[in-house]
RNA sequence: GGAGGCAUAGCUCAGUUGGUUAGAGCACUUGCUUCACAUGCAAGGGGUCACAGGUUCGAGUCCUGUUGUCUCCACCA
């Protein structure tokens, strides 16, 4: 059985090899035993031409940490793999290669041609991003893998489509909609970014007809006015209202516009007047309906001024801003110009200033699938972690618009819609449609696609075999958890919220459990233009996706940003390191024969059953931190086990035993050592899924992979208060006299004879030992009675230890430290004397706490006691 | 304009439903070639828990307000 880790901990030269022999094994996919309870998680489709970042690392690591441990405690996990098709961020991808590699557009190439490219695209680099989350450890079932525009995923497309279509929640209409000119498609409202930019109010007079006097109105967009059909005023606004229904006439236009009235103006911002555009402003747009204004829609879809600008046509829109001031300026129409600051916005994949315009698209209509929507999370059906964040949801839920679904783009899910252009017939359908049912003339499906997100919004339930009635479904679906970002609630977990709803009756996961984003180690945004980013593949191959998985997860707390640092995946390193010396130290202690559990209970050493017990407590901490999705937190109290109690402390009280191979208590030791450590390394795997399986492979255990071994639980068994309070009972008295002897500078090499007196002597007998080895003891007396006055006293709670008092040690600087910690004691004393004597306090604070109280109080006065017959010994030196 | 987060040691952060003398990592000081590990061992210094009130026998923790800071939503042209 026993087996040899190499000297230092190189997590190249196997962290590849285990994860080929996970996936062989087979161990990622979900179990074949139909009693076990479900767990299920969909992973956040990466983009499938997209490189892994740390956000999507801390994404996957907290996902895999909570599958993993499902999987160890006996749940049948599924975690279902895939990638999204991306439709802007992959097209533009493949345009910009297009433009710089042959100099061409995608109008150049042709629909059918261009997405040919972008598939050949998809095809090279769609493999990467999967390599790369396997890199990281993922237990994903891979051949459950997906993609948002694969066959299945595809029809389910369509159906939601058609169903939607059918029930009236889908139309198509001409309204007022975001364009990014430079992507050339349509937005959603959740797809604009607003920045603050400083900009310029123009203050513009229109002259009014028939008159020679002027209404002054305030723009930051004079070009817009071009496309002006009126000027609002406050209906009650005393200075205008003589004045609505009156004529203006457009500047440089020499349109004629009438003036209107409308409580949409604010009479107190600007002049009061308002200039409407109801083509390019989206409250201009309601304006225009109510007072059933004309819409000219005065800019092309690449943002330059259309042939209903007039002169200004064919002009860029900043270009023609410019000249549309120079012109007002010389025509006497420009009253002032005032520096103004004020939200743009911008297209969140190009960044490019939105242009709001009037277009055809297609809507989801969004009232009524909002509500069953809101209800499943009103009522907690559908719980965040942390909780916050369905506030967040819902106040998004309650004022949701109509979503446009329709993009000018070719990547991506074609509408299924089919027109007839003899007779005007439009069918929407399940199947593509060629001939008219009306009319028999060839039909044409619509150029656009749909919203990237309309696909993922069906990811839950597609993956699992939806709109069929699978098996998947059945036992997996609704899934148990969603891991994502807060940042894309609003784009991705509010539409599958609605959308499950809607089409499955069902909520589509349990909880949704809320990360924040990785931040540089000064708290920026990881970004490509700051140059600023960490790349996790550089990470694992320095320091190996451990490492970078607990840098990661410890000090992660729910909903928040992290810092990510190299001196936090240093410490993660060193913590593997720590684990592997100590493992090789008790692989080194072990022989052929050395089992994997431990000896009877009778043959436990006080300090055997001390670190049980202690394991035990952290086994219940860890089970209930990761219920309650304190990952971070969990995995401190694992990291604190592992390093101060396990490897500084148990390692350590044990080396005296080992001394002797051969004896009962050494073989005994060694179990001991072997067990715990392989138990932590349990509870450590979902963190630390690789050096785990490696150290388990190598000391005696018991399944063929800790992935598939039995997540540890607490054991009351295993749990022994006595010895676990006497050991603790010797540590501090051993942390006492290391702590005096570095304070007189007493050389380790240097060792001293010890007179303990104790109440526990039975205790401090058998830990006689741990003295010699631990306290620089170079003999131990066990005395009632100790009478030395040349002696130093250190007091512990448990225990008096004396050392003979040498040359080296500075009597006034001892009597001044004893005088400190008395007078630190004393105020202890009268600190608990004080909370005892209020009435308050006994009367109504819970019988353990004031028992407690009581209980600290006498044992303060003890060490009182002690300190003061301390203090007057070396007065008497 | 609305909502929310954060404010604890020099730095980064923990601190469960209020209950010992507020913790960790990094950094710092001192001492250690102790045969698993210097990516280490031992010991130490360092905090008015942002500020002001309140609730309570008891507040870092709960409530109100103030200040600072970050984020999201809305979009007054």
């Amino acid at each position: 059985m026993k087996k040899e880790l190499p000297k230092t901990y190189a997590p190249k030269e196997f962290e590849d090899r285990i994860y080929q022999t996970w996936c062989e094994k087979g161990y990622f996919m979900p179990s074949a035993d139909k009693s076990k309870p479900a767990f299920s998680v969909v992973i956040p489709p990466p983009n499938v031409t997209g490189q892994l970042h740390m956000g999507h690392a801390l994404d996957e690591t907290l996902q895999d940490i909570l599958v993993r441990s499902k999987r160890m405690q006996g749940y049948s996990t599924l975690w279902v793999p895939g990638t999204d098709h991306a439709g802007i961020a992959t097209q533009i991808k493949v345009e910009e290669s297009l433009r710089v590699n042959e100099g061409l557009t995608r109008y150049d190439l042709g629909r059918e041609a261009f997405l040919e490219r972008v598939w050949d695209w998809k095809n090279k680099f769609g493999s990467r991003i999967i390599s790369q989350l396997k890199k990281l450890g993922t237990s994903c079932d891979w051949s459950r893998e997906r993609f948002t525009m694969d066959e299945g995923c595809s029809k389910a497309v369509r159906e939601v489509f058609v169903n939607l279509y059918n029930k009236g929640l889908i139309y198509r209409g001409y309204r007022i909609i975001n364009w990014c000119p430079n992507c050339r498609t349509a937005l959603s409202d959740a797809e604009v970014e607003y920045s603050e930019q400083a900009g310029h109010f123009w203050h513009v007079r229109y002259p009014i007809k028939g008159t020679d006097q002027f209404l002054t109105i305030a723009t930051t967009r004079p070009e817009t006015m071009l496309g002006d059909t009126a000027v609002a005023v406050h209906p009650d606004d005393e200075r205008y209202k003589d004045l609505v229904g009156k004529t203006l006439i457009l500047p440089l236009v020499n349109r004629e516009i009438p003036i209107v009235a409308d409580e949409y103006v604010e009479k107190d911002f600007g002049t009061g007047c308002v200039k409407i555009t109801p083509a390019h402003d989206p409250n201009d747009f309601e304006v225009g309906k109510r007072h059933d204004l004309p819409i000219i829609r005065i800019m092309n879809d690449d943002a330059t001024i259309s042939k209903d600008g007039g002169v200004y046509a064919g002009l860029d829109r900043y270009e023609a801003r410019k000249q549309i001031v120079a012109d007002l300026e010389k025509g006497g129409f420009l009253v002032k110009v005032e520096e103004y600051s004020h939200n743009v916005g911008t297209c969140y994949r190009c960044k490019t200033t939105v242009e709001p315009l009037t277009s055809d698209q297609w809507f989801v209509k969004m009232e009524p699938l909002a509500a069953p929507a809101l209800e499943v999370v009103k009522n907690g059906s559908v719980k965040f972690e942390p909780e916050r964040f369905s506030k967040t949801y819902i106040n998004w839920m309650e004022n949701v618009h109509d979503w446009c679904i329709s993009r000018q783009l070719w990547w991506g899910h074609r509408i299924p819609a089919f027109y007839c252009d003899a007779c005007g017939e439009m069918v929407v359908s399940k199947t593509d449609v060629h001939t008219c049912p009306k009319c028999n003339a060839p039909m044409r499906q619509e150029e656009d696609v749909l919203d990237t997100w309309f696909s993922s919004a069906l990811w839950p339930f597609s993956t699992m075999g939806w709109p069929e009635d699978t098996e998947d479904l059945r036992r997996y679906y609704p899934t148990s958890v969603l891991v994502t970002g807060y940042d894309i609630i609003f784009f991705w977990v509010a539409r599958m919220i609605f959308s499950a709803m809607e089409h499955t009756g069902e909520k589509p996961f349990d909880t949704v459990f809320i990360h924040g984003l990785v931040r540089d180690a000064q708290g920026r945004k990881m970004s490509k233009s700051l140059g600023n980013g960490i790349d996790p593949l550089e990470v694992i191959d320095e320091y190996g996706a451990d490492a970078l998985r607990f840098a990661l997860a410890s000090g992660n707390s729910p909903g928040n940003d992290m810092r990510f640092s190299t001196e936090k995946i240093e410490a993660a390193r060193n913590f593997a390191n720590k684990l592997w010396n100590a493992s090789r130290f008790v692989l080194m202690n072990m022989d052929e024969e050395t089992p994997y559990g431990l000896p009877a209970v009778e043959e436990l050493a006080t300090e055997d059953k001390w670190i049980l017990s202690r394991f035990q407590k952290l086994t219940k901490e860890v089970g209930s931190n990761l219920d309650k999705f304190e990952l971070g937190v969990a995995l401190n109290a694992i990291y604190d086990f592992s390093w101060d109690v396990f490897c500084d402390w148990y390692i350590e009280l044990t080396k005296s035993r080992l001394y002797d191979k051969t004896s009962k208590s050494a073989k005994n030791a060694v179990r001991v050592l072997g067990y715990i450590l392989v138990e932590t390394l349990k509870l450590l795997h979902p963190y630390m899924p690789f050096i785990t399986e490696e150290i388990y492979q190598a000391l005696p255990h018991d399944e063929e992979s800790i992935m598939i071994s039995r997540f540890p639980v607490y054991d009351e068994a295993l749990l022994f208060p006595e010895e676990e309070e006497n050991m603790e009972r010797v540590i501090e008295t051993i942390r006492a006299i290391r702590t005096r002897r570095a304070e007189m500078n007493v050389l380790p090499s240097r060792k001293t004879k010890l007179f303990i007196v104790t109440k526990h002597s039975e205790a401090f007998r058998a830990a006689e030992g741990f003295f010699i080895k631990l306290a620089g003891a170079s003999e131990v007396v066990f005395t009632d009675a100790f009478k030395d006055e040349g002696a130093v006293g250190i007091v512990t709670s448990s225990a008096t230890v004396y050392i003979p008092l040498a040359d080296m040690i500075d009597l006034d600087k001892e009597k001044e430290r004893l005088a400190k910690e008395l007078e630190k004691t004393e105020g202890e004393i009268s600190r608990i004397e004080k909370k005892l004597g209020n009435e308050g306090f006994v009367a109504k604070a819970p019988a353990a706490v004031v028992d407690g109280e009581r209980a600290k109080l006498a044992k303060y006065r003890e060490t009182e006691k002690k300190l003061h017959e301390e203090l007057k010994k070396l007065e008497n030196l």
